[in-house]
DNA sequence: CGCCAGGTGCTGA
DNA sequence: TCAGCACATGGC
């Protein structure tokens, strides 16, 4: 959901200020090149969500998430900034990591101004590349500094073909992403699903754990049979019921009871 | 002031 | 495979 003031952002290297008044989606921009074709393209206008929804639609807790959050769409980020960022992500809070994000755009994107709003674009895998460890360290980024510090080089050193990901199919593009220091099953899933249009992508968090006790109650959870099992139930857009999952339990379910079912997996 | 955070890599059974 | 551990840092 939008904020109502509007929200500043960019598509595919415009800036831009989008807005949501009802079912209407209004995008502003100073850019003319931007095409109403790529704004559709990012939020993913294009697919059709009532099938997506109907087709993980299948059990009580899916059924009541969907409810809770009914428009949420997945949508095409860039792929670059998706793995940045996800690997920024690993063992951190939110709060942190928009921090580290926007320390990272300072020092290595380039500035831009929209109206009142001024920002940086997302920095350059050319650009980390040639940020030492030391550099990207004083930003914040901890142990996650060599991990970005080695997956800018490879990018930028054409070692990572990560925009032809989007034509393989999963397990490919899974495997591909993981050559990259600090890239594990979850952050591949996140990047795969986020960026690479890999519906299939089940990002297993530690809120994904506490969704997934559903279906598992005392059973042995390990990720192998979480994939396993979200795979065979919720088909081929496993990652939008992830997306629904993961919304439910960190904002509705604590502070609501839903009918619990008995799940053999 | 401790606990925890949208995990990963490494090690040893 | 899989459990157990270190890892930097700051938000709350």
């Amino acid at each position: 959901m939008l904020p109502t003031g509007g929200y500043y952002g960019w598509i595919e290297g415009s800036t831009v200020k989008v807005r949501q008044d009802g079912s209407q989606l209004t995008v502003e921009s100073l850019d003319p090149t931007l095409t109403p074709e790529q704004v559709s393209r990012y939020f993913a206008l294009d697919l059709d969500l009532a099938s997506i929804l109907a087709s993980i639609d299948v059990d009580a807790q899916l059924h009541e998430a969907i409810g809770r959050h009914r428009g949420l769409r997945i949508l095409r980020q860039d792929p670059w900034e998706c793995l940045v960022s996800f690997i920024c992500s690993a063992y951190n809070n939110i709060t942190r990591i928009q921090g580290m994000i926007e320390r990272l755009a300072r020092a290595y994107g380039t500035a831009v101004g929209f109206n009142g709003f001024s920002g940086y674009t997302f920095p350059t895998p050319e650009a980390i590349a040639a940020a030492s460890e030391g550099e990207l360290r004083e930003l914040g980024l901890g142990f996650r500094a060599a991990y970005l510090q080695a997956t800018a080089r490879m990018m930028a050193e054409g070692r990572l073909p990560l925009e032809s990901l989007r034509q393989v199919n999963y397990p490919a593009a899974k495997t591909a992403l993981m050559q990259c220091e600090g890239v594990g099953d979850k952050v591949a899933d996140c990047v795969a699903l986020f960026g690479l249009e890999q519906y299939e992508a089940f990002p297993i968090d530690l809120w994904m754990e506490r969704a997934m006790r559903y279906y598992f109650r005392r059973q042995k959870m390990t990720p192998r049979r979480i994939h396993d099992f979200a795979a065979r139930h919720f088909g081929s857009y496993a990652g939008y019921a992830q997306q629904y999952l993961y919304q439910y339990v960190r904002n509705v379910r604590r502070t609501a009871s839903v009918q619990r079912l008995a799940y053999s997996v």
